[in-house]
DNA sequence: CCGAAACCTGTCCTCAAGGCCAATAGCCCA
DNA sequence: TGGGCTATTGGCCTTGAGGACAGGTTTCGG
């Protein structure tokens, strides 16, 4: 029932390809290391991922992604470490089908995977919110999924966001004229309701990554 | 390892029901014909799917779908027998996580449900390029002051990436294959080429904040 | 062949972070 | 009036992070 394509990743990562590979309990899946080797396979009915960290990438202005994506055959997946909005739409409109986390789990990944091979579109939410901001004829906003600071006290959300600006807990017992203890015992309650191991994943909470 | 979520169809279309019960070899499956009984589900974990031709819908305007989509284990997928651009935009814009052809495939809308219990956007190609072309004046310049990695080695870049998402060192070290004090080494390089103090400040950096 | 740069590793040391346990005080609501 | 929430602070302890110092190897261009 599920047709078997050819997969190829291509990246210089090879931490990143271990996890692809991982993923996919690769059988058939085929290293690429460099634009060239794209050639080979713009004939086959393929899968091809590709690590948009590689470097010489370019913005997807090598000839070779016009002659790929105009085969239907090829279907292409940019995956990012480091997803950004517009990163994603050169992407897709360079005509790739799917954006995702290149670090995505296990399942998200064979997901992906299976979208693209029945010719659809991947993308994640966040991104969808982003595009249809740019559509936005109605200027109806969109329920934010659910604001990061959902569920803190006045006092927590102060500190968080100092603490996601990179402050130190000193910096921010000053700033907010408290102990340093008093805000370390702020931070471990957000750090408990967020779910959030240290102030890092905090930030990125904060700042709406991930 | 799949959770298995309560799955709702909201169609006055008996022939539909039909085809969407068979596909899903429906166990769990709930027949409701109006919105109405909608308010009993605000409070579960599950996914409904809304047959657009169902009269009485308006323009997503009731409010009982703000409320169902504001609660975030709802998940709502629009389905049309007729599907347009314009009336995917709206429901998507209501905060839909799929637009599909109602009638699809069972392989179609198994896909679609797996996409959207994983919280994430299912939509065609051709919707996609719409998207796209709204979006596609606002993303055509690229700022890029100076690429935040500017200066940096591969491999520094590398892992620059992993702790500027929250990678500890023994986690960057194990996806890297090298030793922690290796992964050290290397951050400490950079921050000193980016002239920062920790991996917070260079998170902030990465993601281009500040 | 040589030097520079990238890459990799080790030990020693300091300190900010964060967890654990405990306590005090003000405020609001049943 | 008592219980619950918020804000505040103390001490104690463990650990990851990052700096200082001191090496290795490999690759590549002049």
């Amino acid at each position: 029932m599920k047709k078997n394509r050819a997969t190829y990743f291509l990246t210089h990562d090879a931490g990143l390809f271990r996890h692809w590979q991982s993923a996919f309990r690769a059988d058939s899946a085929t290293h690429l290391t460099d634009l060239a080797s794209l050639s080979t396979l713009a004939e086959t009915d393929c899968v091809l991922w590709v690590d948009l960290a590689m470097p010489g990438l370019g913005l997807w202005n090598n000839p070779i992604w016009a002659r790929i994506t105009k085969a239907l055959h090829t279907r292409i997946v940019a995956a990012s470490s480091n997803p950004q909005d517009d990163e994603a739409l050169t992407a897709l409109d360079a005509g790739c089908l799917a954006y995702c986390h290149a670090y995505s789990d296990r399942a998200t990944l064979l997901q992906v995977q299976d979208v693209v091979v029945a010719g659809n579109v991947w993308i994640g939410r966040s991104l969808m919110a982003r595009l249809l901001a740019g559509t936005a004829n109605a200027s109806k906003h969109i329920p934010r999924s659910q604001k990061w600071s959902h569920g803190l006290t006045q006092r927590e959300e102060e500190i968080s966001v100092l603490a996601a600006n990179g402050a130190s807990n000193q910096t921010i017992a000053e700033q907010c004229q408290i102990t340093e203890r008093t805000v370390k015992a702020h931070l471990s309650s957000v750090f408990e309701k967020l779910q959030v191991t240290d102030r890092l994943q905090l930030a990125l909470r904060v700042h709406g990554i991930q």
